[in-house]
DNA sequence: ATGAAATGCTAAAACCTTTTATCACTTGAG
DNA sequence: CTCAAGTGATAAAAGGTTTTAGCATTTCAT
């Protein structure tokens, strides 16, 4: 990083200066505006790579009243969900020179105005909304900002542009892998009720079984996994050969309390989870299947609405699903052997 | 938030006009500078208040040198330890007005440099290095920089500013813990030798059993803390009382095992964990006692040196280690139970 | 040879804020 | 009554960039 004798970044004025040119005729050159003779231009341009010039983005911003930042507010401070499609944004958008800053709002009113505030007076061209859940509203009156407002992970109003996984063809598609492999008795173990996602799950699972299936709503975690089991086989009725999870966690209470109940999964009962949480997914005995949301992707998808809105561009308002991924472990035992099940 | 009839952001010069003064008296009036009539300043506070100025940080910025804003580094996509740490600066610095970009490499050397780039174009008044582990070198030489940079679970140059946790002290307490229970023949089954948290922990093992103890490197994860528990059932030398884990993932892969080897966890064998990771440690069964890292604070202690750092105090250069701490669960029986068995 | 058009460059304004130097005016002391 | 000091306000410059309008100069067609 080249800077000039005086210790300061290297100017416009600089280049100019041993360009022997004017400010304007520096800047037309390197922005190839203006007329400028095809020589004039190459020496302009060498000399600013040889100083190491990069125009200053804050006086650039000034004039242009494009900061290229955005902020990305959050209610996040655990990190599972917001850093992927933090990461998923900051992607999609640094090619084009647009930063993210990131505000953990940690559900303080107080934080999410002040951090709010801070990022209207840097002239955020743009504000990513991001929840942990999909139905919880910022903190902060997001409605009336001069600056398009997208959502990832959350639903905003109808006017605004939302982004969020596709929990019904994701539910859909843990069901039909199920089917596909010879399961018919497949019962649902979930989420508490009240969320939105959890709902919208239950919903397509049903409606892949044709309106048949039983759920079973609970709170979040592993304990609920092993409570749901413990009652599903302390009962009288024919036991299901499938069990599609609402979470990944709660799949993995599921398996622990089959395991010690004695039954083998896959071969006795098969389990899909839902989230793809490495951490839980990949470790579970054996591995799980499960449903992965997508969410480096929806990101993307995010910051790039976002880039169009910033550049004017309409962006079609509404709610955006985005598709979830099957991915394949062993708790549902292998493709093949699914197909070999199937043909025998 | 008010703007001006124009539609635009209300500037100080619709203050200056709607107050019938100048823009230097408007902005001596804000800012309590230069000589002010009382009557004046709070006439001029009162529109400022009314029309909602607010003053813009790219002009402001321009002129001071001062972006108000810092750059955060990390090649951490997943978030577990990214985020807190985040939060942590974000919050010690939201205060003062400072913004925090997020930027995730993904370990891609070409996108560091972009982000780099960005940044500085920016004007970031810092950057925080940031790394999932730490003995992992940037991918971008962030040594010639003209600002200062803070390493955040990372380990720099000698002569920079570095927070890391205190995996010493951590282990220690620990270790102490499972002594102050009773217990004497204490396990250490950890990662693999070559990370340097690793190394320090096992370090810090063997130094509070005074130089006794042993140590089982292998890789990270669930599998190793099987297979662990599995070498040691197997083999004709007095059983370990109690195990100290080098991560909760592997704990929790002990104590699995434990339980299919029939051993009961506290009460056979006593089981510690490291990083309260709290997916895996709140929900193993028996509930993980294990050791906190402290990354929000971490991130905080990091913030506020950058805060230190950027408005020119000084700040001693080296490493500086955040004290972790002990989280009691359950996987060790509770510190009541050890009282008494220690007076009985 | 002359007017029009094209070419290459530059001065100046604009973006918004803070600070410095300066001006006009009042007050108080001698 | 005069000079010095103090008071309250302001014009102008600075920060770094881009764009607009304009100025010479050259080229070309007539």
């Amino acid at each position: 990083m080249m800077t000039t004798s005086h210790g300061r970044r290297a100017t416009i004025r600089d280049v100019a200066l041993a360009a022997g040119v004017s400010i304007s005729t520096a800047s037309n050159a390197l922005n190839g505006q203006g007329r400028t003779n095809a020589e004039t231009r190459d020496r302009v341009k060498h000399i600013a790579e040889k100083i190491g010039f990069r125009p200053n983005a804050l006086a650039r911003g000034l004039l242009s009243r494009r900061s290229h930042s955005i902020g990305m507010i959050t209610n996040d401070t655990y990190g599972r969900l917001t850093l992927p499609m933090t990461a998923g944004v900051s992607e999609a958008l640094v090619d084009h020179g647009v930063s993210v800053f990131l505000c953990a709002t940690n559900n303080d009113p107080r934080l999410a105005r002040l951090h709010l505030e801070a990022l209207l007076d840097k002239q955020v061209d743009g504000i990513i909304f991001t929840a942990t859940r999909l139905d919880l509203a910022p903190q902060v009156d997001l409605s009336r900002l001069p600056i398009p407002v997208v959502y990832a992970f959350a639903e905003g109003p109808d006017t605004s542009v939302s982004f969020v996984p596709d929990d019904h063809q994701g539910a859909r598609l843990a069901v039909e892998h199920l089917l596909s492999l010879g399961h018919r008795r497949i019962l649902h173990i979930t989420g508490p009720e009240d969320f939105a996602a959890v709902r919208r799950r239950a919903a397509a699972y049903r409606a892949s079984l044709g309106g048949e299936g039983e759920v079973m709503f609970g709170p979040w975690g592993e304990d609920w996994g092993h409570e749901a089991v413990h009652r599903i086989l302390t009962r009288p009725e024919p036991r299901p050969d499938a069990i599609f999870c609402g979470s990944d966690e709660t799949a993995r209470g599921v398996i622990d309390a089959l395991r010690d109940h004695g039954l083998s999964v896959p071969s006795d009962i098969a389990v899909v989870g839902f989230d793809n949480w490495h951490v839980v997914a990949a470790q579970t005995r054996p591995a799980l299947t499960t449903i992965d949301m997508g969410l480096k992707e929806l990101g993307r998808r995010a910051g790039l609405a976002m880039l169009d809105l910033t550049q004017g561009k309409p962006v079609a308002s509404g709610i955006n699903y985005i598709a979830c991924e099957l991915v394949v472990r062993a708790s549902c035992g292998t493709d093949l052997a699914g197909q070999s099940l199937m043909s025998s």
